[in-house]
RNA sequence: GUGCGAUUAGUUCAGUUGGUAGAGCACCAGAUUGUGGUUCUGGGUGUCGUGGGUUCGAGCCCCACAUCGCACC
């Protein structure tokens, strides 16, 4: 994986940069769709492209590795034949997904034992097989394991749960570099820093990361990780502040599960490249949509005879075509449609976001512009 | 026609020895950040079928009427 950085903004730390995949190119800043199990929830890989224009989806080792099973997976040749997906996937560990959804797991220093949520079968990641279970799944971008610390650890617990990570992301690396990929094309790996809110924690996972990874091609970039996970933004702005400028300049950076419109124009401002997060398609699943105007509570008893477009600005078929009366109706009927053309839409709002991102930091006017933008899209409708 | 039962929130139903009403769902809002098609939080929206009576006080007791259901002629 090979990163270009294009061009720098002058008033803050943004800037746009392209990355290549030997399943296409990825312009930055970017936003990833997540596709836990295979799927972006309620979207055509034709609509990804063609009207959403996703560059790059995600996938979860957690999930894929759980249903259907790295046996399957690996019959099928890996995730891009199986979902018939031909451009970038990055694959998370799975490690966030031990610390949100099992609460049975124990994490010692040799792995993390969980149970699934699906059967109750017992199962163990260390950093070894995890690096296999990406190989056989495998994604252009997999990520180091880690333990994700709750954003209100205290500073004892955070350094610990940072030493962990730590020690599982050396194993990792060794491993990753003593293996091959299974399928033919490159697959590169990021590590994750963590430290909590702790500047100092923070510093040293920087540190520690990029001087075991740094001098090797197959690194493609950095993760921040451990971020949105309870602590108020202004926080997590602090934390991308230490962490930002210590990370190599030549390699993207990939805020891990974040955010609204308002924090990933924050954060690509202090220097992030990379974001994933499920806001636009749980939350749009659930009736809320983010536009070029503000946010809507699609379910609102307000939007029951409004029959303007959903979003007169907004990048997707579905913002024309679509009434906001129609959207509510769908919604209060549970039609499985009201999730799919919430999806669409929210998708494409964030790829434009990010997509107008890039063109106003190579136009020189990003700060003006971010100001006015984030104040549009956090106006309550 | 006769007998029995029912009638309380949008709906299905609770409601103690008589002290001006509650629950689930629905509805109305809010939350959701490396996804369990969720989950969580808050909100009661009422002429207790109608009209009388007893009582300090009636959703509850008495009478009449209305409507619905069941059974029997």
């Amino acid at each position: 994986m090979k990163f270009t950085l294009k061009a720098k903004d002058s008033a803050s730390s943004a800037r746009t940069g392209v990355f290549t995949t030997d399943h296409g190119e990825v312009r930055t800043p970017i936003f990833m769709p997540v596709g836990t199990v295979g799927s972006v929830k309620g979207v055509y890989h034709r609509d990804l492209v063609q009207d959403i224009n996703a560059e790059i989806i995600l996938g979860n080792t957690y999930h894929l590795y759980l249903r259907p099973g790295l046996d399957t997976l690996n019959k099928a040749g890996g995730l891009h034949r199986f979902e018939s997906w031909n451009g970038p996937i990055l694959t998370d560990s799975g490690g966030f997904q031990i610390f949100s959804l099992t609460k049975i797991r124990k994490i010692t220093e040799e792995g993390c034992k969980f149970q699934s949520h699906i059967d109750g079968s017992r199962h163990m990641f260390t950093p070894e097989n995890n690096v296999d279970t990406q190989r056989m799944i495998g994604s252009d971008i997999m990520m180091a394991l880690d333990e994700c610390c709750p954003g209100d650890a205290d500073e004892r617990y955070a350094a610990k749960s940072l030493k962990l990570t730590q020690g599982w992301l050396e194993r990792f690396y060794r491993r990753f570099c003593e293996t091959e990929p299974l399928y033919g094309y490159d697959q590169a790996m990021f590590p994750i820093i963590q430290g909590c809110v702790y500047p100092e924690l923070r510093r040293r996972a920087v540190d520690h990361a990029v001087t075991l990874t740094g001098d090797c091609a197959g690194v493609g970039g950095y993760a921040i990780g451990g971020l949105a996970v309870g602590e108020p933004a202004e926080q997590m702005y602090e934390m991308l502040e230490i962490v930002c400028p210590l990370l190599p300049e030549d390699r993207p950076r990939y805020l891990m599960g974040v955010g609204t419109p308002a924090n990933i124009l924050a954060a690509i401002s202090r220097g992030v490249d990379m974001f994933d997060c499920v806001m636009p398609t749980r939350n749009g699943r659930n009736g809320m949509l983010f536009t070029w105007n503000g946010i809507m509570n699609m379910r609102n008893s307000k939007w029951q005879d409004d029959f303007s477009p959903l979003d007169p600005d907004g990048a997707s078929f579905v913002d024309r075509e679509c009434c906001k009366a129609y959207l509510h109706h769908l919604f209060i009927a549970k039609e499985m449609f009201a999730a799919m053309v919430a999806s669409e839409h929210n998708l494409a709002f964030y790829l434009d976001l990010v997509r107008q991102a890039r063109a106003h930091i190579e136009a020189g006017d990003f700060s003006l512009w971010k100001e006015e933008t984030i104040r549009k899209v956090t106006t309550r409708l």
